[in-house]
DNA sequence: TGTCGTTGACAAATCGATTTTGGTCAAGGA
DNA sequence: TCCTTGACCAAAATCGATTTGTCAACGACA
């Protein structure tokens, strides 16, 4: 269909009064060629806007040039609901980016609940987002045989050194660091509950700078599932004890609507009784009201890195050790300490210089 | 590489004692076979775990089982942008969904700048979401003799049948009567400028409804680029007037931050001093506060629809006419007329019941 | 002069499926 | 008995590229 027509590697050969072997080695730079038949061939090949058939390419050589992106998968929830988080969408967006400059597309695997079905996966290797214990995904995959590259460690082997992982530690500490010099003296901790290295190392960092500051350790390990309610529940409980948390560290984009909901209904204002700061930046964090200080988490550089290093797996060599993306912190109205008319200005600092 | 070892249709033509032809035919339940081989080789196929290699049927069928989408660039700003809004992620992942049913797979186009490198493009057909003048995508696709199909109407052929189209006039009449009934009487709308079949329409069906209900038409059309910015300063101008607007609809996502800071910053109350509904739902509108109004454009059902019309074309079957895909209002806090400590109970009724 | 190595190009095999074309065998009719 | 006819299956062609194997021409060298 969009077939039809199209010039092939016999047109080019005829045209150019030569083998259709002689133009795939010419074009490709494989066999020994004349140097003036190459430039010839190549003329011609530009001139009839020649491009190789993938199709044809892949049977032959075995890659299908696709590559496939797998975002968590919501086992039971609405499953469009992972997808909508965007960070995800970042990063889907800046994987097709990063694959595409070696020539490779990007294929979404849908959210299935039996993995049965996707068996026939026309693919060369795949990007698994997030993996968590006993993960489908991978489970899949290596059924499959498809090299897989993860982004985020796997819980169950947290070593793979085929993985790009962000600095966790590094992000909690910087987070916390930041929430300590603007005063914050208890500051509490949600994370999902288990599921994922991510939210593991969260909570080890976590613990192991409140020790290292003698401070208690506050955390509150939610469920991503009832996200709105569990917070709402967990803050609500958390603003009741005495002394009182001071700043609050969310762990996930869907824990945010619920903390700050009980935060209101408390009667207390971010940041002038509470400070808070999410671990995912994005859309939600800028345009919160107050704009909501947070990490960035750089998906773009996370892209190229996963892409790099499945091409390097593809290429059947030796696995260098795992990536570690840097962190980004993105302060913002919700964790400053000064009061007062601040909004606009917070606002403003906020489009103009800090983000993206 | 992830082909290795792979039973292909000789060895399950070897196992079953007749020739790859027929293992064709039956499992693809082409030729003549008598029922009893055809079982057989079934069963055979299904003890082998054997999967047809799809380049392989590519390759001679002409279909690559791989559907492009290829969601709006944005020409000017941080191109990732675009796929942050959660409508298009909804839509991605419907997208992935719907055509998996039928073993096709999704493949995201990036958001390339010169549209001449994505020529060789692996791909029965494609999906244009929201399609805007002389939009280079359209184009591309053409050139390429790619059959596409769009989500809402390509300005430049409003009538291409290849079309699945949301229903904009009785979404913005929805929108309008229930502002209507909830007692507003001079409803403001902000809408992106030019670009786009969907704003047109928006605007059109405002102004229709405005005449009849003999309104004043209180359009502001704002660029998409500097969203916060232009929504800030229309909206904060809008409020100025006297008499004052006693709503606004908000014709795209990216318009609510600035139309929330400038309705706060005029120190007035959603939705008491002002009601607020978004032509487009999604997370942020939920998790806003107050949670918005707003209309549910059924991207899950867009996604079937513009997956069906494109298998018809790829069928080489004629068009049928364009589907329009009705909305659904969700009607949130920010546009009840009832005060007070109705807070907590909108959002439980609207995490509860209204909600995907 | 004859042999060998090198260069440059091509024919043919290959990838794994689908599609087209044949071919065999049994049943049924003349 | 011979000829159709239909049912069932297989051989071969095909898709468009890559890879392998072959071969002629030419120089260099003994």
């Amino acid at each position: 269909m969009a077939v039809a027509g199209r010039t092939t590697i016999r047109d080019v050969a005829a045209a150019a009064g030569v083998s259709p072997t002689t133009v795939s080695h010419a074009l490709n730079g494989k066999g020994r060629i004349d140097p003036r038949t190459r430039a010839r061939i190549q003329r011609t090949a530009e001139r009839l806007g020649y491009q190789a058939n993938r199709i044809a390419r892949g049977l032959r050589s075995g890659r299908y040039g696709v590559q496939a992106l797998w975002l968590p998968i919501e086992q039971d929830a609405a499953s469009s609901d992972a997808l909508t988080l965007d960070y995800y969408m970042r990063l889907a967006s800046a994987m097709t980016k990063a694959f595409f400059t070696r020539g490779d597309v990007v294929m979404l695997i849908p959210p299935v609940g039996s993995s049965e079905k996707l068996v026939p996966l026309p693919t060369d290797g795949a990007i698994v987002v997030d993996p968590y214990d006993d993960d489908p995904r991978l489970a899949a995959l290596r059924r499959l045989d498809i090299p897989t590259v993860t982004i985020e460690r796997n819980p169950i082997d947290p070593d793979d050194p085929w993985c790009v992982a962000s600095d966790t530690g590094d992000e909690i500490e910087t987070l916390l660091e930041h929430l300590d010099s603007e005063g914050a003296e208890r500051i509490a901790l949600l994370v999902p509950e288990a599921m994922g290295a991510w939210s593991k190392e969260q909570r080890e960092a976590y613990r192991t700078w409140s020790q290292r500051h003698g401070r208690d350790s506050l955390t509150r390990s939610l469920s991503l599932h009832s996200a709105f309610e569990s917070a709402d529940r967990a803050v609500r409980s958390l603003l009741m004890a005495r002394p009182r948390p001071d700043a609050i560290v969310i762990g996930a984009e869907r824990f945010v609507p619920g903390t700050m909901h009980a935060v209101a209904d408390a009667g207390l204002s971010v940041p002038g009784d509470l400070l808070v700061a999410v671990a995912v930046d994005g859309n939600h964090a800028r345009s919160s009201t107050p704009p909501l200080t947070a990490v960035d988490l750089q998906p773009e550089r996370q892209a190229v890195a996963a892409a790099e290093l499945l091409w390097r797996r593809l290429d059947g060599e030796e696995p260098q050790g795992q990536r570690t993306i840097p962190v980004i912190l993105k302060v913002r109205e919700s964790s400053r300490r000064q009061p007062g008319g601040a909004r606009a200005t917070g606002r403003a600092i906020d489009a103009g210089a800090a983000d993206l």
